[in-house]
DNA sequence: GTGAAAGCGCTAACAA
DNA sequence: TTGTTAGCGCTTTCAC
């Protein structure tokens, strides 16, 4: 029997190990380990002495020693940018979702919108010797996630990757943006601007596909990307700095639903109203965007969906199957926040 | 050398170890674990030699062999509830932050809003060996969490707990309704219904100041608890059903923030002003709560610091200081979702 | 200040 | 079907 010591001691030691789950059902610790790993081999008989000894001891499997062991961790390392961004929950609820059924665990990060924050992060989970790497809405340089993707399956949601070692999911961002743009210019909107996500994922897709679009309707002249950042507070400072002029825009397509938000509420402040003085479209379509008191019009994307495939496209890099690029159609959702000028 | 696979292959070993280091060094393996450990006493030379041979050998710690052989992960699991929830991600940026600065990595993991999930989750934490746990929002019983709390420290944010093995840090909720109530008493309201939080943490303490509160006001034949569960969905639920009465409340005190936004979205869409025809007021101060265009009237409570405060408990319980509960104080933030009937 | 050796708890190959 | 054994990579005394 081990020591019988707390495990909060400064010289803890596991209290219940497998010797002592096989001591108390007499049988050997191979054969517990088969047990606790849910084989078919040992015979009922001894399962259920196992278990049974297990249960009467408290016994614990040491998952550091397992994963020393057996070199996987079965363990899906996700980083979430920002966690105050509701898309990410919704990534994450399909992700682990598909995670869990394939028994894999999910090992949270969260990025704090900072390259260096998710650096670490990605670092750590190296260290933890996570099977696999979910990354949402990284802002990591491409060399980097090229160097991890090296030791690790990667898969990017949000962003679109480009190399070998590298899968990806997201919606096709230049395309949303088409949409959004073309539904405002329908509506009669001709300064139409553009509050960006700065270095976030997907915020120069998104950029390009909007000057892109302003062009093809022939509003080049009237292209104004306001810097953002992916806040609420990124979108008010924008629209603050905007809505005085005289020529201030009439519609703000925005890098997502928090910065929409933000300008709405600038609006508000000024005594503008949505979407009669001002139109707004946001993107991702979040819970937020949907709540009738804010009915956003936004650029939906397959939110879990996406996590649902990422997780699926890293399960299958781990069966040898080829990471890719997933592209996701995106669609507009017309809602309260936009009319005609 | 070990050998060089590649990590993803079937049969991986570790690529560079600790004795390619110390061999490419030209010094003992003790000695290299000294100076990844970040230990003073190695020379200031051999230090060099090790980081600069580790540098080039492109060395990585492995996490769980380390775990292992320390007996200490100097990880904290911090399990959130419910992602979807801003209070979570507001308290994790408390948390993360004083973990960070005390050298500790959080694991996270996300409860789902589940008493089963967070079950597993917990289970999760101890077979990897953290060091404490920090639940937040926590659906587990009592007893679960003393069992967990008998070994390693736990600590319950958001949920007042009395164990001597468990310490938790939480606003006074049954405060925090109290003034919710007193504010809508004092505009004149008289049929103030609560929506509350269901199983969710700090439910029953918030739905019973309410009682007690609206019983101190002379208000005892109104008390009206609508069943909850801290979601949106669950607050239009609950307008809904009651709106269309005759004797429909005049004001609602909803369990959280989400839940008020839920509400405020049912009357909306049923033609009723807020906070012209109802009041609400919400719970948590979330960041969804200062959105202007929300300007929700709530109950706030310390978040981020809450984190903080929960982090140094576990540290400080990790030094041998007991564990406590540590009651923050509420104070109403009034805002443009409440005024007279 | 440095090195040798003994594990940490578990897995997996192999032998019985 | 079961038991034996040799590690997985790192930490940590304890001599030197």
């Amino acid at each position: 029997m081990a020591v019988d010591r707390v495990r909060r001691s400064r010289d803890a030691v596991q209290r219940v190990t497998m010797d002592d789950v096989a001591a108390a059902a007499g049988v050997s610790r191979a054969l517990v380990s088969l047990v606790m790993r849910g084989s078919e081999r040992p015979s009922a008989a001894s399962r259920a002495a196992v278990l049974a000894a297990a249960e009467r001891l408290g016994y614990r499997r040491n998952l550091a020693a397992s994963r020393l062991a057996s070199l996987r961790t079965m363990t899906i390392g996700l980083l979430l940018d920002d966690l105050h961004n509701p898309w990410y929950a919704e990534l994450a609820d399909g992700a682990h979702d598909t995670a869990e059924k394939a028994g894999y665990h999910l090992l949270l990060a969260t990025g704090l919108r900072s390259a260096a924050v998710e650096s670490q992060a990605v670092d750590t989970f190296l260290a933890s010797q996570v099977d696999a790497i979910l990354v949402a809405g990284c802002r990591l340089p491409l060399e980097r996630l090229e160097s991890v993707g090296a030791e690790v399956p990667v898969v990017s949601a949000g962003r679109a990757l480009s190399g070998a070692m590298l899968g990806s999911v997201s919606a096709d961002d230049a395309e949303g943006a088409r949409l959004a743009v073309r539904h405002l210019h329908a509506l009669g909107h001709r300064r139409i601007a553009h509050v960006d996500g700065g270095k976030g994922a997907g915020a120069a897709t998104r950029r390009a596909g909007y000057v892109s679009a302003m062009r093809s309707a022939g509003l080049a002249d009237h292209v104004q990307v306001i810097p953002g950042d992916f806040t609420e507070k990124a979108g008010a400072r924008a629209a603050e700095r905007t809505l005085g002029r005289p020529d201030r825009p009439t519609a703000y397509f925005t890098a997502n639903d928090l910065v929409a938000v933000g300008v709405i509420d600038a609006a508000d402040r000024r005594g503008l109203r949505v979407p009669d003085d001002v139109s707004v479209v946001g993107y991702d379509n979040t819970a937020l965007a949907g709540l009738g008191h804010i009915d956003l019009t936004t650029v939906a994307q397959p939110n879990a969906e996406m996590g649902r495939v990422a997780v699926e496209m890293l399960l299958g890099a781990l069966d040898g199957r080829p990471l890719v690029h997933r592209a996701m159609r995106p669609r507009l959702v017309v809602r309260g926040t936009t009319g005609s000028p």
